[in-house]
DNA sequence: TTGTAGGCGTTATCAT
DNA sequence: ATGATAACGCCTACAA
């Protein structure tokens, strides 16, 4: 076998599909003198062979540079379906850490994942939960950042028909239980807790005039706001709409908003915020106005984003495990844990100086 | 049709795979009447159907509620094959941007992306491009993180070698060319330049003790010490190798090891930091020993993180393109654009507080 | 232990 | 414009 070399593999029908120039089981099979079903065989491991043949066609393999064609198991369904994850963005340092989660998850239990970015598009949306279907995925990982409201909620439930009908599970993660969509199964943390308790201590602290930055007309925005509004009646306090702030999540748009609220006459002495993005927003506003925190402005954030603890003042928030959220959303939706032993997951207060 | 519903797709065969229960595209030919070529037609829209019988059979489709088989698409090689992305992690901020970059690109070529996270193991980065390489992907886009030495650089030719093998093509991202593997394509951005500019503005400043902190065994960390010698070099200033700090990439460790160079006799006057995360972990050992910055210690990154304007005082960084890098590398990975038309990112430095 | 045969769902070719 | 057919690469039930 020296000069006898370059093996061209053997020349398929005309008819069809073009033909592939890649070498094939067949071709494995017939350059080590066994039948195909031998070599599939060896390569899944299923069946005992003997070792001797064995050896046989894996040298055979490696000789023709065999590569096992994974997309034809998949088509038989013998190999592991992927998970999808689809997530708004990459810019929330909260969906980075979720997909952490969800890859390690998936890969422990021989998956693949496949990641769609919506950018809050709901019809991008809808095209990538549709290719996930078609590509058979074991199962999706939703976290929507679309408006709220019925016919999103309607829109969310075809997405689980359509995904049942191919046999795949979706959770909807970060959002809370939809009691109209019992069979819309969500992963979700608590939204309220921690902003009620931040607002009591606020009160406690004797802040009178609280506000609330980031209001929107999402289903997680007015989760948070029940939050707020708990921790305000608790601490006997009303809710004043004019402290109430509507801004997207970002520190460029949150900086605009603040600069407003902070410049009218009776400005709020603390500010309780969505997000530790928009309460970035806020410290640059308060530094333009020359505002002191906490003395003369209380700041909170929701998220503990990884710099949250290094600005000066440190800051408040509310850490939630994003991480976590992603590995459980992942198991459930492959099954590897109980559906039913599910539960909201718990978040955790950080008090730090920006709250005083 | 009132009671004739419940159609159960015809029973196939009882050899071979376990039949599907799903419904396939015989299933709908059979309920609209017509060939299962025709049906093919009408979803691939290639060929012209008369719009009569398309209706026929869209109807059906509906009605058995079938979703078509992207499996099987992908075997034939008419489905577009996806894009791989394989990288460290997901903590580093460079990261999401980067992968943000590369799914807007896989998803603008009508490609779904594959995620792989390798922790730094060599081992599951090469289980990852070899379920690449089975899952016959379009491209894929590889930010290596595990030490450097010639036997890495095999490792990786021989990445290039098996992807090249299905007509896949690797881009090494973040990583300078190799001249003794001239057949691995990389996506870099400029590593020296940026810090060699920080280097010699903090010369300028009259800095003498200059130290560097995050030496690894790795390209990258190397490329950025040669922008740090030829700073010092172009400002008439010696290495102190006692300047010179090996850490991990990450607040924390960094934040152990500046407490270990700031506590010496003879300090730096100034810290230049291979990543932000690294600057926050001198920021905060500096905090410790009440060390002002930047009047008594100048700090600069690398990487420009979204907090670090927001730090107090604000850090001096290099902006790395990298949601553009992500970009570039996906079309070059795809064939979008021509190889030979590459060349490596520019950085910008931005100058802040933290250098005075 | 190994070979034979049939089928997975789709599409391209050829013929009508 | 539509139909019949042969592939794509692999796997498994059954026979030997």
């Amino acid at each position: 076998m020296s000069e006898t070399d370059a093996i061209s593999p053997q020349r398929r029908g005309t008819r069809g599909p073009a033909p592939t120039a890649e070498v094939n089981l067949r071709d494995v099979a017939q350059r080590a003198g066994v039948s195909a079903a031998t070599a599939s065989r060896v390569f899944s491991g299923h069946t005992v062979v003997r070792p001797e043949t064995r050896d046989k066609v894996l040298h055979a393999a490696e000789e023709l540079g065999y590569v096992v064609n994974g997309l034809a198991k998949a088509m038989l369904g013998t190999a592991a379906r992927p998970l999808a994850v689809v997530l708004p963005n990459m810019e929330n340092t909260a969906f980075p850490q979720l997909l952490a989660g969800a890859e390690q998850t998936a890969s422990e239990d021989g998956r693949g994942l496949v990641l769609s970015l919506t950018h809050g598009d709901a019809e991008r949306e809808q095209a990538m939960v549709k290719a996930a279907c078609e590509q058979r995925v074991a199962g999706l990982l939703l976290v929507d950042a679309t408006d709220a409201g019925p016919d999103g909620d309607e829109r969310i439930a075809a997405y689980v028909t359509a995904l049942a009908a191919v046999d795949a599970r979706m959770i909807l993660c970060c959002h809370q239980y939809l009691p109209s969509q019992p069979h819309i199964l969500t992963m979700n943390y608590d939204h309220i807790s921690g902003i009620q308790q931040i607002v009591e201590d606020l009160a406690a602290k004797g802040h009178q005039r609280i506000a609330f930055m980031g209001w929107a007309a999402t289903t997680t925005a007015s989760q948070h706001f029940l939050g707020y509004s708990l921790g305000l009646r608790n601490a006997g306090l009303l809710i004043d709409s004019s402290l109430v702030v509507e801004c997207p999540d970002g520190a460029v748009d949150a900086h605009l908003a603040a600069l407003f609220l902070l410049n009218r006459p009776a400005r709020p002495t603390a500010v309780v915020c969505l997000s530790d993005e928009i309460a970035l927003g806020v410290y640059r506003a308060a530094r333009a106005f020359d505002i002191d925190i906490p003395t003369q402005l209380a700041i909170s954030g929701f998220g503990d984003a990884p710099c949250s603890a290094d600005l000066t003042p440190s800051l408040t928030s509310v850490q939630v495990p994003y991480h976590d959220l992603g590995v459980r959303a992942a198991q459930l939706a492959l099954g590897l844990v109980d559906v039913n032993a599910r539960a909201d997951l718990a978040t955790k207060v950080i008090l730090r100086e920006s709250t005083g």
